[in-house]
RNA sequence: GGCCCGGUCGUCUAACGGCUAGGACGCAGGAUUUUCAUUCCUGUAAUCGGGGUUCGAUUCCCCGUCGGGCUGCCA
């Protein structure tokens, strides 16, 4: 049986935005289920638009995602050269093939015919096609004398070789995703599929590379969906069979209209590539999950259930799960909105699934950035942090989120939160904390359980309420009115750390 | 404009032509807690419109409408 062979084949033009991502990972997940190859092709057959690092940026995005090719560029393989600037030779063999037996044609018109073309028609309130009842118009080997053509062929004229659309024909396409598609040839038009460059467009390129790497399944975005004729006639044309097509839905905008961009991340404040990329024109750097702290597991689970689902109610998935789960057939048809507050839902529910070891590497350089030092060679400042991370753990969604919850069981509170002080301090409140350090300096032992005890048991020969209490002494050792348990914190900082914090909300605060 | 593809809660989605249209995110309320957060519970809200076919339509067909894509010597 022959195995089943898929390919992301990204134009190096810029970062791969998070749709590209989704379109490679359910590429790799059919191959994966199905014991296939996933094939990493580049397709720089536009000169003009190549942007430098763009490559390594496909590459590095795939890997972090771990959507890691079997073969392709930079991965070898026996159906190479894997980028289509290096495959020139190949695609001018068969372009000639097409111009021989009459399939294809040269034509000799200039963009600024074209121009005038399009903008004649326009005029009328119709759309230029090139196409059967126009060639005949135009400057190419159809139209013009045999001579003339000649000449031009052997001059330095530029030219283009465009596809002979066959008329009046209804093509009755299937895709594994929206079933029968059918369109009528004449609504075509004659595309170019060698440019005056002699490069080969997109379509041509792309049916060859597909033939000769024995791709069986293409999956791709919609916005090829409308190219799907072309591409059948090009097989056609070959004599070959076509591999099976499944055209994805798009990802859309979360609120307004058209799909997803760049500049939705921006207005948004949420990334839209899976990496930083820093524009090597304008010198400026948006960031990605990866750098915004979205593991690469959550990142890949949001992005398989936007257009796919897998029929049961299972939302949160390995890689692995994924695998055995996924199937075509189960992508939907319509777009997709992106939804950044359930990107964050998936990115929480992966990170808690992390063991505490695996969470503690993620936050060590957290706390080194904070802290400017060593943390890993300093065995009580490692032993403090696992502490400190087993009583917030369960509150985080990023590396981040661990210094704001945390900074003061590293930094004593400089400043006290003034919407805090204003409800908690009360002209009452310096006389308890005193009591309270009075209390505190003599508890033994200096444990959780045994201070809150006392204390509690103080609150209530006074009648005070536990409010009035602990919600000042949590402003004077943490700064504001959050965090976690107050007795652990106090045994975590220790009795002298803590008296001194104390004493300073004192001094600090008004009496 | 032309061609093509779509339309179930605000969002992602489930539902052999047959239950009260289910789940998740978000939001709201509640419980727990010294606080914030987490967690748990409850609530919230949908089949684009009109025709058909059928005993019965979210589901099939047609029309309209809305949304999206394409309409380059870009991919």
């Amino acid at each position: 049986m022959k195995s089943l062979r898929v390919r992301f084949a990204p134009s190096p033009t810029g970062p791969l935005h998070m749709g590209g991502v989704r379109t490679a990972l359910y590429n790799y997940l059919l191959a994966k289920k199905h014991g296939g190859q996933f094939v990493l092709r580049i397709e720089d057959t536009d000169q003009k638009r190549f942007v430098p690092g763009a490559v390594d940026y496909i590459r590095e995005a795939l890997e972090w995602a771990g959507i890691v090719p079997d073969e392709g560029y930079g991965y070898g393989g026996d159906y190479g050269p894997y980028r289509q600037s290096e495959r020139k030779e190949i695609y001018d063999r068969y372009i000639r093939q097409l111009l021989d037996e009459g399939k294809a044609y040269y034509a000799f018109d200039t963009p600024e015919e074209l121009d005038a073309a399009r903008r004649e028609a326009e005029k009328q309130g119709r759309t230029f096609t090139y196409d059967a009842a126009t060639r005949m118009c135009m400057r190419n080997a159809l139209s013009l004398p045999a001579g003339e053509v000649k000449r031009l062929l052997e001059s330095d004229a530029p030219r283009v070789v465009r596809f002979k659309i066959p008329e009046g024909r209804t093509l009755v396409m299937q895709d594994l995703i929206r079933g029968q598609v059918r369109v009528n040839t004449s609504t075509l038009d004659d595309k170019v599929l060698v440019k005056s460059d002699g490069l080969p467009t997109y379509h041509l390129a792309n049916i060859v590379d597909d033939r000769l790497m024995e791709i069986t399944h293409v999956i791709r975005g919609e916005e090829w969906l409308p190219s799907l004729p072309l591409h059948i006639l090009l097989y056609e044309a070959f004599g070959w069979q076509p591999p099976q097509f499944a055209h994805l839905p798009l990802i859309l905008k979360p609120s307004g209209k058209g799909k997803l961009s760049k500049r939705d991340g921006d207005a948004g404040g949420f990334p839209v590539f899976p990496l930083s990329w820093t524009d090597p024109t304008t010198g400026k750097t948006t960031q990605g999950y990866r750098e915004t702290g979205y593991l690469p597991q959550a990142f890949v689970n949001m992005l398989a259930l936007l257009g796919w689902n897998p029929g049961t109610e299972q939302e949160i998935f390995t890689m692995d799960e994924l695998i055995t789960a996924f199937d075509l057939l189960r992508i939907n048809k319509s777009g997709a909105r992106f939804d950044p507050e359930k990107a964050r839902w998936f990115q929480h529910q992966h990170f808690q699934k992390l063991s505490d070891d695996q969470m503690l590497e993620l936050i060590i350089p957290v706390l080194e950035k904070h802290l400017q030092k060593d943390i890993r060679s300093d065995a009580g400042l490692m032993d403090y942090t696992r502490k400190v991370l087993a009583l917030v753990r369960e509150r985080l969604t990023f590396p981040q989120d661990f210094w704001t919850w945390t900074s003061f069981f590293y930094v004593a509170p400089e400043t006290y939160a003034p919407k805090a002080v204003k409800k908690q301090w009360k002209s009452q409140t310096p006389e308890i904390m005193e009591q309270v350090l009075a209390i505190l300096k003599k508890v033994e032992p200096w444990e959780a359980g045994t201070v809150k005890q006392t204390l509690s048991d103080w609150i209530g020969e006074q009648g005070l309420g536990f409010g009035k209490v602990l919600q000042p002494l949590r402003l004077a050792l943490a700064g504001d009115l959050k965090g976690p348990d107050l007795f652990a914190l106090m045994v975590l900082l220790g009795r002298d750390e803590t008296l001194k914090r104390i004493r300073r909300a004192l001094e600090t605060l008004p009496g």
